[in-house]
RNA sequence: GCCGCGUUGGUCAAGAGGUUAAGACGCCUCCCUUUCACGGAGGAAUCACGGGUUCGAGUCCCGUACGUGGUACCA
């Protein structure tokens, strides 16, 4: 019964146009789980046969975005591997045969309409009911192609070096249909496909052979890919089937889109909405058109890794924080959802919010330092600034956050918020802190608890609520009403600081 | 237009003929904390619509509407 059993293969196929969305690595995260589930391998193929849209730098970038996300390939021009080369510009030589192949066996032909003659018979036939007219049965017999012209016309144009593509002569009355591991049978009336382009003028496949010519070669068992190319499934199941066979064709998994808040999902959204959409940051080389990326807004992969799996997907319990091992283990494509799903930068934050809170110090501290050290803030001891992790970590939704929940620990707060505690302001309270000062110098151990004590006794004593002080010396040290408790701060600061500070807001306020 | 795919609160979703229709995000109230968070307790809010089938439908069938994708010598 058992379909022989062979090592699951699973690819991803970006073209190397731009920047990598959200869906995309949503489409290489269960790439990835499905292949580590199954001990499989998961291949990159760079798809670059349309040269017009080739973009310098894209390559490298998607590579760089799989890094950070922790999706390594196990094959790739860039980790190498037996089934290479694994850019399809590098493999043009073998499309072609595959190409003359289905000529020979009547299921491609040559067609030398030029662009323009294309554009005439699109304009001839259209009409309000049919208004993009295809190059499909009812018309290849009215174009210019070795179907309508005579063996020996062909030969001569094309030893005259004519242009010309090879198009997949598209059965007429057939029903295409095939077993989708998410949709489940889907098919297809063949007389609403077209005749679509092979092979290109320039020598290049289109994606659909070269997808199917390479899934072949590269023994892909899965095929995992945008459920935007669920429409031309029909001519890859038949190229299938006039190639290889259909007992050979992986096995499809059309995912369903991410959506953005107003339709589908574009870096466009990213800007009007403001929200990431790429995984890291991307600027054009062609227009230096910047799109922000998850990576530097301040996600941790592990966050957006796992908002990306949940993000049509869940294991039927109420865990929604999966770690990527997590994942791997409980991934399954049954439970993929069929639907599209829009996308909810609130939700994503909040995945951020929990994984910093689950990460541990020592994990946050290389990146915490590394956003200090962009900050201009150096010499910072790492004992010291793990224990301020710990401290603030839960305040903290974007990596960013780490920046104003700790600078006032590093140096005095460039603004005071004295508005918040100025209308309640009195002659006791400016005593106190007065005085408060005086006792921090008779405080030896400077603990937390000793710095507590003294203060409560002295507002105890001049019959002050501590609650009225606690606020304006939170402001005096760290210049706003947020932050850990606030002799923990006065702790963590020193008592040289802890002084400079009280003053100089008393100054402040005495003025 | 045609073809494909889809449709459970605002969003993500559980649910596979009989449930008070889970849970999460967001929002609101309260507790904790005289900061901000965290944590805790509550609250508002849903099966697109119309027909069937059935003793019984969010669950099955058919229509309609809506959304989304395709309709390129782009992927």
């Amino acid at each position: 019964m058992q379909k022989q059993v062979s090592k699951v293969r699973v690819r991803f196929a970006p073209s190397p146009t731009g920047g990598l969305h959200l869906g995309g690595v949503r489409t290489v995260l269960y790439n990835y789980l499905f292949a580590k589930k199954h001990h499989g391998d998961f291949i990159v193929r760079i798809e670059d046969t349309d040269q017009t849209r080739f973009v310098e730098g894209a390559e490298q970038y998607i590579f760089d975005c799989l890094r950070w996300c922790g999706l390594e390939p196990n094959e790739s021009p860039l980790h190498g591997g037996s089934f290479g080369p694994y850019r399809q510009s590098e493999r043009k030589s073998t499309y072609l045969q595959y190409a003359l192949q289905l000529i020979e066996a009547g299921h491609a032909y040559y067609a030398f309409d030029t662009p323009t003659e294309l554009e005439e018979m699109r304009n001839r036939f259209k009409t309000d009911e049919n208004p993009s007219p295809q190059y499909d049965a009812s018309i290849r017999m009215k174009m210019k192609n070795s179907l309508t012209l005579s063996p020996d016309d062909v030969k001569k144009m094309l030893s005259e070096k004519v242009p010309y593509v090879i198009r997949i002569k598209i059965p007429q009355n057939e029903t295409i249909s095939f077993n989708d591991m998410i949709h489940q049978e889907v098919s297809f009336d063949s007389n609403v496909v077209d005749d679509k382009v092979l092979l290109k003028a320039d020598g290049m496949p289109t994606y659909h052979l070269a997808v199917v010519v390479d899934d072949y070669l590269m023994k892909i068992s899965h095929a995992f890919r945008g459920e935007e190319w669920l429409s031309s499934a029909p001519v890859h199941i038949l190229l299938w089937k006039y190639l290889f066979g259909l007992d050979h064709m992986p096995q499809w998994a059309h995912l369903p889109l991410i959506l953005g808040p107003a339709g589908k999902l574009s870096k466009r959204d990213g800007a009007k909405f403001g929200f990431p959409v790429y995984a890291m940051n991307w600027i054009d080389p062609r227009n230096n058109e910047f799109t922000e990326g998850f990576k530097e807004k301040g996600f941790l992969p592990e966050a957006f890794v796992n908002l990306l799996a949940i993000l049509g997907w869940n294991n039927g319990t109420e865990q929604e924080l999966f770690s990527l091992e997590e994942l791997i283990d409980q991934f399954s494509l049954e439970r993929v959802h069929k639907s599209g799903a829009k996308f909810d930068y609130e939700k994503a934050q909040w995945f951020n919010h929990e994984w910093i809170k689950k990460s541990s110090d020592d994990h946050l501290l290389p990146i915490v330092k590394n956003l200090l050290t962009n900050k201009n803030i150096s010499d910072i001891n790492d004992s010291f600034l793990k224990k301020l992790i710990g401290l603030v970590k839960e305040r903290c939704t974007l990596i960013e956050d780490f920046y104003s929940q700790t600078v006032y620990f590093f140096k005095k707060p460039d603004y005071v918020e004295l508005e918040a505690i100025q209308p309640k302001w009195t002659m006791d309270k400016s005593t106190f802190f007065n005085r408060f000062i005086e006792k921090l110098d008779g405080i030896e151990d400077w603990s937390f608890q000793s710095i507590e004590n003294e203060f409560k006794q002295l507002s105890a004593e001049m019959l002050i609520k501590p609650g009225e002080l606690q606020l304006p010396f939170r402001i005096m040290l760290v210049g706003g009403k947020f932050g850990p408790a606030v002799f923990e701060i006065a702790n963590l600061i020193g008592k040289a600081e802890t002084k400079h500070r009280i003053n100089a807001t008393l100054m402040k306020l005495n003025n």
